[in-house]
RNA sequence: GGGCGCAUAGCUCAGUUGGUUAGAGCGCAGCCUUCACACGGCUGAGGUCAGGGGUUCGAGUCCCUUUGCGCCCACCA
């Protein structure tokens, strides 16, 4: 130990920026890859997406992780602790639209010297496909910058040359070659079935991005006709504007009002279509008039319907939401027909209801109802269903072998804290399709897959005339890329080539963060020391997509989990106990608070919400770590004063109550291990926390005259040896919560950073002790104390009055473990005259004070 | 409809195999400028542990049930 170098007057200001710049000098958070896989702890950093700005939540749930990352170094693992940011998908695409006021039209040519306006231009300018990425790109480096910024601030002990963009080229590369694997597997697949579709983003959707909103409707009393009779035949509908769409109605088998019917048919209203009349046990007698009409497609149910029934496809809605020009084959393009189409569905809706009163069809007022209605989350109209050629990756919706071991990678999983595993469960049993991966979007990873055209121009899409590029030209983009070969002037002709059009779902390559960070294939060597990674942090609203999707290409790709711990964080929440979110206009900016209080403060704030619990965003916390903070410095800065030589001398610990003290100390270590080693950073901190403030008030107090010298060399040598011990664990254990001042105060005596220094241990804090250990002797002490202080405060007087006498009762044990304690006591309490004792059930202290001047 | 979680002092929360008078911090009140810290210290008031029932020598803790809040999932015509 070199002499200590404590400043005057310590202070948190100009902490950050000093602390920051030293850490990057010295690489303190560089990852050594020559560690092996049982030294490394790796990490799986969720990516932020990076979609203009950071909000308190992301400080929250990243501090978690950072302390894990911290404690875990300190124990001695090497940390892979990457970051990532999520730029690829929908909310950069719509960033750049707004912001640059441009839209993208793939039937442009590349411009090589567009430049976007200063101001978005009022109706947005059309632009070629590679050039809005090239704004994409462009806008995201500027926010990536931002957020490294403010990680940096945040003090997250990221190794900064461990980066990656989820849309820049290693993420390409990893995304398609897992592609490409899955479907050489067979687990991805391409299929024209009906899709949840957005008509706004005009693309598919997946069921991990549905969310219901509750919606006013109304049901509407409509009359079918039986065929052979005439007779009506009622059946209540939300959306009667699909009423050209129908393909069947359909009743519970034991449903006796309908049995009659099954295998009858009945004619539509205003278009007297055929269709038969079915039985399924889907149908809910109780739901309207017991007898739905199916159509192609209203929701869900329809699907299901129309599958296991085995229906015709009428379907009559286009991809952008509106009812189609012409109608489908076996209806009629009568008036009724011409008054529907070209109309968004609910324009429709009107007309079809003027029509069917007309008509005599519509029985009655339709009853208004409220009822939740699908929506893709980023979206704002509802979902409509309509068929399109997707791709697929396989999931275990339509695959009950594969449920199970999807369902068995989850139990595998230490989930922390563990009920959380209960959402992954019944995300899985809910599933009723495959993961829809494809997306009709422009800004993500393209497809590496061309089509043959055939000798008219047609693609052929059978999954064997695929054309695939091989492993080693990834990345690559089918819409300038050439298939091996052909030539580029092929491109659309027949007998030619087309490239894929779509792209993939931003959470398709998300699913692959653990192979990315990790160099999956691109570098072997660092997969095989990081991966499966040991933890993946995130919040718990993605478990179905985020979590969910890792394990499922995992699974397929390694037959193993692809980490195996989970931590799950929760949600800010305000004062009202609302989630905090940008819409709600609640959200206070992370730079501001942490300008405001302090890095160490936020951190404190984060640290003490327990994993998976939703916290109330505090500034109050915040006051009080901030205190925390400061006391650290002033209390590391007293120890040293008084106790640096004693601890360089090292020396024995002779007194009793240090060796009471270090024993507390140790078993806070114990606690704080244990603690962390289950993921309770929470309870780390708390521990931490109760047992510092009672070494400061407590302890310090009592032993401060003696280290003074007042009690001689021996007894002086103890007190400080002990001081220096405690202080050094304190400054440790307080390390991965409080990364400033903790690097800060350990700079002012020890060597290296406190960052790597190792995590305290209950051994070195005992082997310096000489006396027995007996816990008793310091509670006792405190208690005498406390009494003392408080016929002081009483007595309105000064904590440095004398004590003219003081009788202390208590048992005989305990009497006996004060008596070893004794000298410190009388010291701190000033208690200059009588000390007398008595034995008695509990305890009493009678104090005289000196009198008053 | 199924499931998960939460409910402890005015506020934010601890309370890990059930064990003596239920804890902390904030806030509040009072006191103390004590030679590390006034960005401080000391002391204090404040709770029928959501309601009801049960198991037990003993329940904040275990079981059942009711209520309220939050969330997840669900085939929502």
């Amino acid at each position: 130990m070199s002499r200590p170098n404590v400043p005057e007057k310590p202070t948190l200001d100009g902490l950050e920026p000093r602390w920051i710049e030293r850490w990057e000098r010295d690489g303190v958070y560089r990852f050594d890859r020559t560690k092996t896989r049982d030294e490394i702890y790796s990490i799986d950093t969720p990516p932020p997406t990076v979609s203009g700005s950071l909000h308190v939540g992301h400080v929250f749930s990243y501090t978690h992780t950072d302390c894990i990352a911290r404690y875990q170094r300190m124990r001695g693992r090497e940390v892979f602790y990457p970051m990532g940011f999520d730029d690829n998908g929908l909310p950069t695409e719509r960033r750049v639209q707004n912001y640059y006021g441009v839209r993208c039209d793939p039937s442009l040519p590349f411009d090589g010297d567009f430049t976007p306006p200063a101001e978005p231009p009022k109706p947005p300018i059309a632009i070629s496909r590679p050039n809005f990425v090239e704004l994409c790109e462009g806008l995201v480096q500027e926010d990536e910058v931002a957020f490294e910024e403010l990680w940096r601030r945040l003090a997250l002990s990221v190794d900064w040359t461990q980066t990656y963009t989820t849309i820049g080229e290693r993420s390409r590369r990893i995304s398609q070659r897992a592609f490409l694997r899955n479907l050489k597997r067979g687990e991805a697949y391409q299929a024209e079935a009906p899709t949840l579709w957005d008509v706004d983003f005009r693309t598919a959707v997946a069921q991990a991005e549905l969310e219901d909103r509750e919606l006013p409707g109304a049901y509407h009393r409509v009359s079918f006709h039986r065929t052979d009779d005439g007779a009506p035949v009622f059946i209540e509908t939300t959306r009667p504007e699909l009423i050209p769409a129908c393909v069947a109605l359909v009743a519970h088998p034991d449903d006796a009002r309908y049995q009659p019917l099954f295998g009858s048919t009945v004619t539509t209203p205003l278009f007297g279509v055929e269709v038969p009349v079915k039985a399924h046990e889907l149908a809910d007698p109780e739901k309207g008039s017991g007898i739905a009409m199916i159509c192609t497609f209203g929701d869900t149910t329809d699907v299901t319907w129309w599958r296991e029934l085995d229906l015709p496809v009428r379907s009559i809605v286009g991809w952008d939401g509106r009812i189609q020009a012409e109608p489908p084959a076996g209806v009629p393009g009568n008036g009724a027909w011409s008054e529907l189409a070209g109309k968004t569905t609910k324009q429709a809706q009107k007309a079809i209801v003027e029509l069917l009163r007309e008509s005599g069809d519509l029985h009655g007022d339709p009853k208004p109802i409220t009822h939740p209605v699908k929506f893709y989350e980023r979206g704002e109209r509802p979902l409509e269903i309509v068929t399109t050629r997707q791709w697929y990756i396989r999931n275990g919706g339509r695959d009950e072998a594969l449920r199970d071991a999807l369902i068995a990678r989850g139990a595998e999983l230490a989930w922390h804290p563990p009920y959380m595993e209960a959402r992954y469960d019944s995300w899985v049993n809910g599933l009723n399709g495959d993961w829809l991966i494809s997306r009709q979007r422009f800004f993500g990873v393209p497809f590496p897959v061309w089509y043959r055209l055939d000798d008219d121009g047609n693609p052929v899409h059978d999954l064997d005339q695929l054309l695939l590029p091989a492993e080693d030209r990834l990345p690559i983009d089918p819409s300038t890329d050439v298939p091996d070969g052909y030539s580029p002037d092929q491109r659309g002709k027949p007998g030619g080539f087309i490239g894929d059009a779509d792209i993939m779902d931003t959470w398709a390559t998300s699913s692959l963060t653990p192979e990315i960070a990790g160099g999956w294939e691109d570098d072997r060597d660092l997969f095989e020391r990081v991966f499966p990674m040991d933890l993946r942090p995130q919040a718990h609203e993605i478990i179905r997509t985020w979590l969910f999707s890792t394990v499922v290409r995992a699974h397929h790709e390694f037959g193993s989990l692809p980490f195996t711990n989970a931590a799950i964080s929760g949600w800010i929440l305000d004062p009202d106990r609302k989630k905090m979110s940008k819409s709600k206009g609640n959200v206070v900016t992370p730079m501001h608070l942490l300008e405001q209080y302090g890095t160490d403060a936020v951190r404190y704030w984060a640290a003490g919400a327990r994993p998976g619990v939703d916290t109330a965003f505090d500034e109050g916390q915040m006051k009080i770590g901030r205190r925390l903070a400061i006391k650290l410095l002033n209390a590391s800065k007293f120890v040293l004063s008084i106790a640096a030589d004693g601890a360089e001398t090292g020396g024995d610990v002779t007194e009793p109550i240090d060796a009471a003290l270090l024993s507390r100390v140790a078993h806070v270590v114990d606690d704080a291990t244990r603690a962390f080693d289950g993921y309770d950073y929470a309870r780390a901190l708390e521990r931490t926390e109760a047992a510092f403030w009672s070494f400061c008030d407590d302890y310090l107090e009592l032993v401060k005259g003696r280290a003074y010298g007042a009690q001689g060399d021996a007894p002086a040598t103890s007190a400080k040896r002990t001081l220096t011990l405690a202080l050094s664990a304190f400054q440790r254990l307080f390390a991965p919560f409080l990364p400033f001042a903790t690097a800060e105060v350990w700079s002012w005596w020890q060597e290296g950073s406190v960052h790597r220094a190792p995590w305290p241990s209950v051994d070195e804090l005992h082997a310096a002790t000489a006396s027995d250990t007996d816990v008793a002797v310091l509670d006792t002490a405190a208690d005498v104390l406390g009494r003392i202080r408080k016929a002081k405060t009483e007595a309105k007087r000064s904590m440095k009055t004398p004590v003219a006498r003081v009788v202390v009762s208590d048992t005989t044990d305990r009497l006996a473990a004060l008596a070893r304690a004794e000298a410190d006591v009388r010291e701190a309490g000033v208690v200059e005259g009588e000390w007398i004792t008595r034995e008695d059930d509990a305890l009493v202290v009678d104090v005289e004070l000196a009198p008053a001047d």
